[in-house]
This record gives C-alpha cells, sequence and structure tokens, in this order.
DNA sequence: GGCTATGAATAAGC
DNA sequence: GCTTATTCATAGCC
C-alpha cells in the first residue's frame, strides 16, 4: 500500500529503518488489537524496535502477561550482552536478579500446581478403591 | 476494510469468530514477517484460535524461540486447566514436569551469568586498586 | 476456501 | 509527525 510498492527485504538505511518501524508498528499493534477483541482470543505480541525498545500488546489473557514481561526482559538482556561494550555491570546483576526472581516465582508456582495435581490423584484412587466393585473404569 | 465498517467489539457468534479469525490471523502474520525483514527486527507474535491451536511467528533472532514454546506450552496448559472436566491428570503432570525442567534450566543459566559478573566485577576492583592515583573514574 | 467492492494501511513527500 | 495517492486487507457472499 502507499505510493509505490514496496519490497520486503531489509532496509539498508538505519534511518529508513527506524522511521519504517516507527510507522508500521501502529499498524501491526491495532491489529493485533482488533483481532484479539473481535475473536475473544489469546494472543501476544512483542516488538523491540531498531534500538532495542519493546513494544507490547497482550490480548485477553492476563496470565500471558508475565510471560511476556520474562520475554521482554531476557531479550533485552540478550542484546545488551551482545553489545557488550561497557561496564555497566550493577545495572546487567539487578537485571539478572530481577529474572531470578520471576524464575523462581514461576518455579514455586508449577511445583504447587504438581503437588495438588499429586495429592488429587492420590484422593481418586482412594476412592475408587472404596467403591463397590462394577465395571473397571477405563 | 471490506464492503462495510465493521465495529471491533467481540462477535457473538461463535462460528463467525472462528471464520473472522482465521482470515485475520493470515494477514497479521504477513504484516509480523514484513515488519520483522524491512526493519531488521526481533519480534515474536502468538495467537490461539478460538478452540485453542496456537499460532506463532518468530522474527530475526532465534533466541525468542524458546521463550515463545513455553509461552505457548503455559498458555495451552491455563487454557486445558480452565476446561476442568477430565482426570487426565497423568498428561498435565507430564506437562508440568517440563514446564519445570525448563525453568530449572533457565535458572541455572541465569544464576551463572551471575556468578560470571560478580567475578568479573572483583576482577575490575583488583585492577583498579593496583592502578597508580588519578583522577577517580565516576 | 475463492471472489470483488470497499475501507484501511501506508510509501512518498512535507 | 501530517497529507495524499496508492496498494493492500478484508467484509459480505457463495
Amino acid at each position: 500500500m502507499g505510493r509505490k510498492k514496496l519490497l520486503i527485504k531489509r532496509l539498508e538505511c538505519a534511518k529508513a529503518r527506524q522511521s519504517k518501524y516507527s510507522k508500521r508498528k501502529i499498524g501491526i499493534l491495532k491489529k493485533a488489537k482488533e483481532l484479539s477483541v473481535l475473536c475473544d482470543v489469546d494472543l501476544a505480541l512483542v516488538m523491540f524496535s531498531p534500538s532495542g525498545t519493546p513494544s507490547v500488546y497482550v490480548g485477553k489473557d492476563k496470565d500471558l502477561h508475565r510471560v511476556v514481561e520474562r520475554l521482554s526482559i531476557m531479550s533485552i538482556e540478550d542484546r545488551e550482552e551482545s553489545e557488550w561494550k561497557n561496564p555497566h555491570t550493577i545495572n546487567d546483576l539487578a537485571k539478572l536478579q530481577i529474572m531470578e526472581d520471576h524464575l523462581v516465582a514461576s518455579l514455586d508456582c508449577i511445583r504447587a500446581k504438581k503437588r495438588d495435581l499429586i495429592i488429587q490423584e492420590q484422593q481418586n484412587q482412594s476412592i475408587q478403591a472404596s467403591l463397590p466393585q462394577g465395571e473397571p473404569i477405563i
């Protein structure tokens, strides 16, 4: 769309990339929101500008939020690691700490779920064992 | 766009939601890919159809893949949990175990990074301490 | 899932 | 960022 047809290949000029990104980011964020609302659908979109700034849209399921946050943090971390130039070590340590905290919280959550499931399974088995004999449940 | 202007609100007919999703999914996936290629940008898009099938596009940075996979698994898990009807407990336990393993691996990775940073920081300090006195570095 | 009329997104240019 | 000529995505149909 636009005055001329544009070939979809990497724009070599960095300035052009940033400019194009600024415009199209708005469009795709709108599309994501429309799709999520119209179709009542779980959706997550994360993008990083050429300079590394993340933009996020998460539709409907708010549980996706936490995962997407982690996605953003991890990717920023990866980017800075690859641009490893200055010793902003304290800042990086703080970010790692945040990531670690997030992961520990997620682990706690998952292990709690596991415990619940195991307990529930045991209860099901004892109920089944105490039932009068009938057709075996498959 | 289209024959009439469409208001952006949840389509009440489930059949219409699925149909609309099928069409717009193609459009937004194309947009995501174009943006990622044109602007050479890291991007992740995950959607779940009304019936729960995930569609994914990840552009450029393949490290996002692992996180997006986890995003998909976790969201499927959440969905099935909310549709809690049949005791397919074993299956759920297996999924939780996969998630736990992923998280543990991520934690190991992050803690290793932390150790490296701390050691590096200590080395920087001892180098600095052994330098001749000059202007303090701020 | 394919077909058009139409509304939207956006390429160039300011 | 704002405007406008164009191309693109898609609503309603089948």
